[in-house]
DNA sequence: AAAAAAACAGTTGCACACAATTCGATTGTT
DNA sequence: AACAATCGAATTGTGTGCAACTGTTTTTTT
């Protein structure tokens, strides 16, 4: 994509376009299930990490969902405010705020669960091979930037 | 990627993360460059849309941008107040408000006509196949969604 | 032990993003 | 012509997302 002049410029000529755009729209895509679950898209992967993970601080949530404390405080103090985690300070190390799932979030689970199926559905026309690609190419290029 | 009980519900076998984690990677790797020209990633895209488009009107912004006019009416203010464009009610149907390049925003196409070499410059690790076939992945999904 | 540096969460300020609603202008219908 | 329906932009309210900064706690240096 070696392009002359005032080419590069174009929107169609940019990988970084399509990126924003398909990331956004499938993010909006999720909204009427996630509606079921009470959840928005973010406070949902916040919810799946902390399912994989008895117990997190703030930071390492943050490092696997590349957020930070700005986006994280204000997200948590919700969550906990619906009851599905807790927030409480480390005894070993009072920086660190230690966040666990109670049980009406592992209860959360259960409904969740049928989530990714539904959306997976709703793409079919997009072969699995490409899925694939498209996977492995997005991690290269996270793990690049 | 059929999996069973809760696997689905990993981070990690999910499109849509990579996806929504890479696309504001990318954007916030653009921040520097952007920051030159005095312009957030949202009203570069914008820019780019407007100097390839003499006049447009905010709907076929939005749908170019794949932005509605929540997003767009206070942007477009913001850009208005930089001197970068002009906006005006349509005389033949004052629904529309009509969007024009100024002659400073047209000026600066010039100085952002870097910022797609230096932004392709800093993941040169990524193979022009990757990106071609991203993109394509890509465009298939929007036009999907 | 005291001072400096680092780590961590929280806060502030700004800029999106989108759903839902409102408002004015235009078009379609009777 | 009068009314209803539609259209397009603007507004409102909520929720991110990030840079920069603050305050507290811990670690490292001196």
């Amino acid at each position: 994509m070696s392009l002359e002049g005032y080419e590069q410029l174009k929107l169609e000529n940019q990988l970084c376009f399509p990126l924003y755009a398909a990331a956004k729209e499938v993010v909006r895509k999720y909204k009427p299930f996630l509606d079921e679950v009470d959840l928005t898209y973010t406070q949902y992967i916040t919810m799946m990490v902390l399912w994989e993970n008895e117990s997190m601080n703030v930071k390492e949530l943050g490092s696997k969902l590349y957020l930070d404390s700005g986006t994280l405080t204000p997200l948590l103090k919700k969550l906990e405010s619906k009851g599905y985690i807790s927030r409480c300070r480390c005894k070993e190390d009072e920086r660190n705020l230690i966040i666990q799932i109670t049980e009406k979030g592992e209860a959360l689970k259960e409904k969740a669960a049928k989530i990714p199926t539904q959306m997976t559905e709703s793409w079919l026309n997009i072969s699995s091979d490409e899925v694939k690609n498209m996977y492995h190419a997005l991690y290269k290029l996270l793990s690049q930037i």
